[in-house]
DNA sequence: ATTTTTTACTGAACACCGTTCAGTAAGTGA
DNA sequence: TCACTTACTGAACGGTGTTCAGTAAAAAAT
């Protein structure tokens, strides 16, 4: 009885072709300017079928960010061991800047648009996302422990550094940068990323 | 003759009371579920009148943008005096932080949405834009001369300093701080920007 | 092998959106 | 009074997300 295996596979395999759709049209057109018709018509399929397979337009959205924050979780994960754990948070934070800027549509999605993440905060994303944030405050607590950041609170600690490399990189990603025009762009947010790096280094 | 200018005044007043629509509904529906048609049915107008005053929803949005800009550049003007470059650094980003906080709906338009920045980087906006940034970029200089920052470019700390405030205040604008649901989003938030003031003062 | 049931899909519609434009009615100047 | 200008609008166009009755093929039951 390996029909409803078949059957099975097939719907994944339809979820996955909507997904990667929609992610190649994201990618080349951006976001705001793609809609689900856009999307069944690259597919060859009536736009009615997308909604077979996801609820609405927002939980395709949402599919897409669990698999930016599953994407996400590997890069953290590739963390080198490193015995200083300031070095660690450093290199966690070009990680997560590296992420950023090789996945600027993943990332929109994960940390900047408004809707896919409106009322979810549960499922795989939500999951991974604490599962991430977890590590770096983790990072954040050896650190603390090796006497930097004058016995602050972790999670403060935590939230003052995802800012900041959340800052450089949204920037870009929304277009931000426009005055620092005889920059390169990543370069620079690599510049200061370093800069912001040698200050957690201090006392 | 005061009729030409009757109609000037009556003109102008007009654009206001579209602006001041916009931003009334935007401030309490939120942005995405705001349309013209919206915005002309509450003034009690029919929507093609807001294509006399302008051009599209683009423009309407950068024109509100501009109005923010405007009231930024006060409360950046509102810097105390303060011999110490540093100090009036960090009361900069408490500034920053107290603008976002306090007008939300401007701080996206004008930092995060897409939209109204499209192409434009000409304008009002883009100039008090500028401006804004010149007067960051002289204070981090003058902490520069005083010593700090191991004399680094400005250009890097001014954009290092402003996207670790921009990162705070944007994750609580865009809804990304479930994760501290124990906290007081507002004071988690100056927490971390004492933190940060703290980490510039080092060495 | 035939009938019934289930599945996968679609065309057409609904209510909305931003935007345009011919048409209208009031205000202005001669 | 008459022509001209201004300020506005109703209705339409092509787009959006979404729903749903209907259809044809596949699977299951007989």
């Amino acid at each position: 009885m390996g029909i409803t295996e078949r059957k099975e596979r097939e719907k994944q395999e339809m979820r996955t072709l909507i997904l990667s759709t929609a992610t190649n049209l994201f990618v080349e057109r951006g976001y705001e300017s793609v809609s689900m018709r856009n999307i069944a018509e690259v597919m060859e399929y009536s736009p009615a079928t997308i909604y077979l397979y996801f609820k609405d337009k927002n939980e395709l959205l949402y599919a897409l960010s669990e698999e930016g924050f599953r994407k996400f979780f590997t890069y953290f994960q590739s963390l080198p061991p490193q015995d200083d754990p300031l070095k660690r948070l450093q290199e966690l934070g070009r990680i997560y800047v590296r992420f950023a800027l090789e996945n600027p549509v993943y990332y929109d999605l994960m940390f900047i648009m408004r809707s896919p993440m409106e009322s979810h905060h549960t499922g795989e994303s939500w999951d991974l996302g604490m599962k991430s944030h977890g590590i770096l405050t983790s990072v954040v607590k050896q650190c603390i422990e090796n006497g930097y950041f004058h016995q602050k609170d972790p999670d403060t600690v935590a939230f003052m550094v995802w800012s900041c490399v959340h800052g450089l990189v949204s920037f870009k990603i929304r277009d931000r940068m426009k005055m620092y025009e005889d920059q390169n762009h990543e370069e620079f947010i690599y510049d200061a990323l370093g800069l912001f790096n040698e200050m957690l280094n201090c006392p």
